[in-house]
DNA sequence: TGGCAAATACTG
DNA sequence: CAGTAT
DNA sequence: GCCA
């Protein structure tokens, strides 16, 4: 069992420094609020101890906010060790000049210790490593932390998983009699408590050899508006044949291959790339050129020289022979299967869609989507769309002729097929739980007998639902589409049509551009004189600017009109 | 080095 | 609450 | 991965 809270008189916490000498004398810790101390009662200790490391640094910081106790020797009372990812386990036992550490938890291979390897009787299945640095950050989001010794790999991601992940588990105290490490200094109680009250009282953390900015940051940009997709006139042509079309498909599989394993970052850039590379005019053939183009950097541009040269991208064909990769691929294609679950039908075993049908446990909706599986990857043409929603117009209206439907996501932007059916229901001068109240009671009972509607995969059982999934089939066909009933009260409309019609990007974009503006937006309105908590981004609400025009809300951002076939980045 | 949009709402 | 979907 |  864990030694538990306090930790001896002796042990204290070091001194926090600062890295220039100059300027304030504390660093800045803001202890986050006492229900958010997730490192509560646990002693960490770090290896290398000492905060000149500035990633380790603000580590060490991050530990302390979150309510753990950085302790300066190797003690009885450490809870935790975290080893930079320099060292291994043979370096950490040497320093410590002890022969073992008696782990208890050894479960999280992902943060495990490099060179450190379980007892040989446990009788964990082998798993490989993952020392790969690159990769490991796609593991990190969903696994609860555990292990003793942690491997502070992957510096950013480990500290926005302090914020998130909950209390790591105590485990026995390693023991005592351990040599002092000599570079860090021994402060004790009095240093503790100043530091303490400090912290309680200072700003949020900011790394503190950086002067106050907020001055001359704003700089002669007049036009930083520009650097947002949101305020470029798209007209989705030029790619297929422009200069640069064949780079642009090889990115694409790579941006598709990033957002297969969940590397929302990479893909996110890689979509930018791509969309600045298709506005190119002439043909990017070397990195330096590329390198010229907002959105390309430096491993971008590097990979469009390697594509131009060879017509070939080494990297890709890798990730397509990754055989777990293809396992993973397939599963999450499944509705109601995320990465999670996903993983955990691969690591049992199962590597087709018919290993889990016959063995794998699964939820309803997982068998639904495993029953129609093909119906729900498979585009619905536009026309198809269009027969769908005139199904439920109709119905709608019969109930009652002043609902109106649109038709949102793909289609409205003009595409020629969708992936699902978005269909935005409103009524002018209803509430929304009128609105609810018929589509939930009257409309779907009334397509379900029908046999309109096949599946409700997702209905709203709460008295503030806004939507209902499912699925939907034509009389004279047997294909299931995804179809989604968005219900929305008049004065929200148009944040609505704004945010179901997308897409996904330029929805960011706009977002983003309205946060830079100090306003929100989302899928009901734009907000501004939003409140900002320090540091960390908590807001309030903000007032309310516009939700009801889609027009109104581009004007109140200073954002061009562009309609909706327009609007794909 | 940290941020990258943001929220709602379901299932289990 | 975590996981998933949108 | 890119950018500030």
């Amino acid at each position: 069992m864990p030694p538990s809270s306090a930790p001896p008189a002796s042990s204290a916490i070091p001194m926090i420094k600062n890295k220039k000498g100059k300027g304030k004398q504390v660093v800045e810790i803001k202890l986050v609020p006492e229900d958010q101390r997730i490192f509560q009662g646990l002693h960490f200790y770090f290896f290398p101890n000492s905060d000149t490391h500035p990633g380790r640094r603000q580590r060490i910081i991050k530990a302390i906010e979150y309510g753990a106790s950085w302790q300066d020797k190797f003690n009885d009372t450490v809870t935790h060790i975290i080893v930079d990812r320099d060292y291994d386990f043979e370096q950490l036992l040497k320093y410590l000049k002890l022969k073992e550490l008696p782990l208890v938890d050894t479960s999280t291979i992902e943060f495990r210790v490099k060179g450190y390897e379980p007892p040989a009787s446990s009788a964990t299945i082998a798993q490989p490593i993952p020392s790969q640095a690159s990769e490991v950050s796609l593991q990190l989001k969903p696994v609860k932390r555990k292990a003793v010794v942690l491997s502070s790999q992957v510096t950013s991601e480990a500290s926005l998983n302090l914020v998130s992940s909950s209390a790591a588990s105590l485990s026995n105290s390693p023991a005592p009699g351990v040599p002092d490490p000599q570079q860090v200094p021994n402060k004790d109680e009095d240093e503790l408590d100043t530091a303490i009250r400090q912290a309680k009282e200072s700003h949020p953390l900011a790394s503190d050899d950086e002067d106050d900015v907020e001055g001359h940051k704003r700089r002669k940009t007049n036009n930083w508006q520009d650097k947002f997709q949101c305020m470029h006139k798209h007209t989705g042509k030029s790619g297929d044949q422009g200069p640069n079309a064949h780079t642009l498909v090889v990115l694409q599989e790579l941006a598709d291959h990033y957002d297969q394993i969940r590397d929302q970052w990479r893909c996110k850039s890689y979509r930018q790339a791509i969309s600045a590379l298709r506005k190119q005019t002439i043909k990017i053939s070397t990195k330096e050129a590329a390198m010229r183009v907002y959105g390309i950097g430096s491993s971008i541009a590097e990979k469009i020289e390697e594509i131009v040269r060879t017509t070939h991208l080494r990297k890709l064909d890798f990730a397509k022979l990754d055989e777990r990769q293809q396992i993973l691929n397939r599963f999450m294609k499944i509705y109601g299967v995320g990465l999670h679950a996903a993983e955990n039908f691969a690591s049992a075993g199962y590597k087709t869609i018919d290993d889990l049908l016959q063995k794998a446990e699964l939820t309803d909706n997982q068998r639904i989507g495993i029953d129609h599986y093909d119906d729900f990857n498979s585009r619905v043409p536009r026309a198809e769309v269009e027969k769908h929603a005139g199904i439920v117009k109709k119905a709608l209206k019969g109930l009652d002729k002043n609902y109106i439907v649109n038709t949102m996501g793909s289609y409205r932007r003009g595409a020629q097929d969708s992936g699902d059916i978005d269909l935005l229901i409103t009524k002018p001068g209803a509430s929304i739980d009128e609105i609810r109240t018929t589509v939930m009671d009257r409309l779907v009972p009334l397509l379900t007998k029908h046999k309109f509607l096949v599946a409700a995969l997702a209905q709203t059982s709460q008295a503030d639902g806004t939507k209902w999934h499912g699925a939907s089939c034509l009389p004279d066909s047997s294909t299931w589409r995804r179809i989604d009933l968005l219900l929305v009260p008049e004065e929200e409309l148009g944040a609505a049509l704004l945010y179901f019609t997308g897409n996904d990007i330029f929805n960011r974009s706009m977002r983003l551009l309205a946060s830079k503006k100090g306003m929100r937006l989302n899928q009901r309105g734009l907000y501004k004189d939003v409140l900002r908590d320090y540091g960390r981004e908590k807001l309030s609400e903000g007032t309310l600017v516009e939700g009801k025009d889609e027009r109104k809300i581009f004007e109140a951002l200073d954002v061009p009109w562009r309609p909706p076939e327009h609007r794909i980045c």
